[in-house]
DNA sequence: CCTAGCACTCGACAGAGGCGAGTGCTAAAA
DNA sequence: TTTTAGCACTCGCCTCTGTCGAGTGCTAGG
């Protein structure tokens, strides 16, 4: 990538001009670059370094006679080549843990708190992406006869996770069976990963004397529904969304309509977020670099968080291209170890 | 308020002026009355009628020259005095039945499909307040050791509810003591209503041979812990926000922000949602009577949600006044029935 | 290689004018 | 007394126009 911008010169402009569009959010002029940042040379000059880094696609000009804009590969080239990431300073961190205050008393919750961090933080949309159940630890299963041939399961990970599911049966069973079967499970399948599970019962299940136990074959078989349901799934948590109105860029209803959209929607940023959470560290998805089609000018400032050494999920921060990497790196990145801390603390 | 519109053809006029507007969104004048709503009167005699009952507050001109808008209170009169609300036909209702059909396995996942169902139908924003844990009636209580000196409680309300805490305690219990507990306190708390439970703990505490036997005092401690937690609280599902964009009226930003920041805060509308549980039937909030200032121009049309005889939650829709009252009051009608049949039906 | 100067482009903004929908009022008809 | 026709008037909306200024590209000279 360096090569693209050879000199010093051109640097410091491609620079200056994402800076300045950063802050003000229209075209910036060659006039301004010179007075403002002190390269001391005339505007003139500027305007043909501009040309130069137009020609080689990291500026364009919305029109003749108006000043240049980054396209996503000047973005790309200023954030892999220019920008110096710093860590947050200490005064940030201290008022990011503090804005945890209030004991926060579920992974859900926590989760959740984590999104409206994020945003109030970066000023734009947070999220986070929740566990998949098929990726935790198992830790109890529980049934709960609700009423006649209705079933509760409950499923705890070792995370701390609790995802529950109810369906019918054709014969009814008792609470004191049921528990019978918890018991048995919780034996079984102690410290397996979820995804394990799965196999596991289907193994077990084939091993002679359950065939011939009515219990236990039947507990395996409960079991087996309450996974087969959404263990694949994962919840999003989106916090400050209006935060993305008062950007100027979307006072145009259109693009505004897109984004939320694809809020509702939900399936298409949990995919982003998913594909990046086998990545190290914090990624970077600038417009159309994301692949969402129809949300360019939208970027993603993601990275995973874990507790122990197993991955959990993903978080980040959602806004648009124009938005002032250089303080949201570093934010999406604490808070990512941040959270992971957390979760390996309490849970 | 039947006296206010006292000829026939006051409440034809009123009645029509609300459709057309209803219908356009634009101011409506005397000339497109005369001719699409079969009053054989001329333009002008509607326009003394206009004026009329522009006198009453039914109607306002947004500036001379224009054409008549309905108020808050001709609404009012509108729903409470003209419209004549009709069954949902059967094909909507077998179409809402449908939209269903995914077998929903969990109370929250249910809550959360009828919000989006909600919003389908009428185009507009839907929503689900959760049931309020201390109004429902306690089923379960497990207590999971999750690591050393961490404990979640994990509480099961009879209509399906999975509530879950998790705390330290000062020194480690074992699972197998744990169990005790929750088989204890099962016994104890059985088909109490869980705003119950609390006073029940507290008066069991007291008790002499508790006082005395140190594994029952820490049941109950650990439950008190678990219930002290948000067991007030509702969750709030909301459904379609971006059904709300298409509404010309909120094409100026800032009265969406207001709307979005409302969805994003959640407790103003939760507090209205809960005022509405107590009711009977179908409510309808037309602008600022839903007292959440700075929210004219947006209506509430709700009704809570039941199963047995125990109300649960409320649900309902939100748009501009502007919405069609006729169809969306019969269609939060019939949700709310066929929800409250579907939680007693399954959980 | 840099800079000063200059002509040119183009969006933003403001004002003028025309159009049309809609009104209120008055006087005549029913 | 009620309804209607006619008419003058109001006012928002749209279009057109001209001006302003920021910013450019190009050229010639330092």
């Amino acid at each position: 990538m360096k090569e693209l911008v050879r000199g010093e010169r051109s640097r410091r402009v491609l620079e200056a001009v994402i800076l300045e569009y950063i802050k003000g959010g229209v075209p910036v002029g060659s006039r301004a670059i010179a007075k403002k940042y002190g390269l001391s040379v005339s505007p003139a000059t500027i305007r043909n370094v501009m040309a130069d880094l137009e020609e080689l696609g990291l500026l364009y000009q919305p029109h003749t006679s108006a000043g240049r804009v980054p396209t996503e590969l000047g973005l790309r080239v200023y954030i892999d080549a220019i920008l110096k990431i710093q860590q947050l300073s200490i005064a940030d961190r201290e008022q990011i843990r503090r804005s945890y205050r209030g004991g926060v008393s579920r992974v859900e919750g926590l989760l959740q708190e984590t999104s409206k961090v994020l945003s109030s933080f970066s000023k734009q949309a947070g999220v986070v992406l929740t566990p998949r159940l098929s990726h935790t630890v198992f830790k109890r299963i529980e049934f709960v006869r609700l009423r006649t041939s209705v079933v509760m399961t409950i499923l705890v990970s070792q995370a701390g996770i609790v995802h529950n599911t109810v369906f019918e049966i054709k014969e009814d069973i008792s609470q004191e069976e049921l528990d019978k079967y918890g018991r048995y499970l919780n034996e079984m399948l102690q410290d397996l990963a979820l995804h394990q599970v799965k196999a596991r019962l289907l193994e077990e299940m084939k091993k002679e004397k359950v065939l011939f136990d009515r219990l236990l074959s039947k507990a395996l078989e409960l079991s087996q529904k309450a996974l087969q349901e959404d263990i694949e799934n994962s919840e999003l948590y989106i916090g400050g969304r209006t935060n993305l109105l008062d950007n100027p860029e979307f006072a145009d209803v259109e693009q505004m309509r897109r984004i939320f959209n694809a809020f509702e929607e939900k399936s298409k940023i949990i995919d982003l977020l998913d594909k990046s959470m086998s990545a190290e560290g914090v990624n970077i998805f600038i417009g159309s670099e994301s692949e969402l089609l129809d949300m360019e000018s939208v970027s993603f400032i993601t990275s995973p968080y874990a507790s122990g050494d197993e991955v959990l999920g993903t978080l980040g921060v959602i806004g648009p291209t124009r938005m002032d990497y250089s303080r949201i790196i570093p934010l999406v990145d604490y808070t990512a170890k941040l959270l992971s801390k957390m979760l390996e603390d309490t849970f």
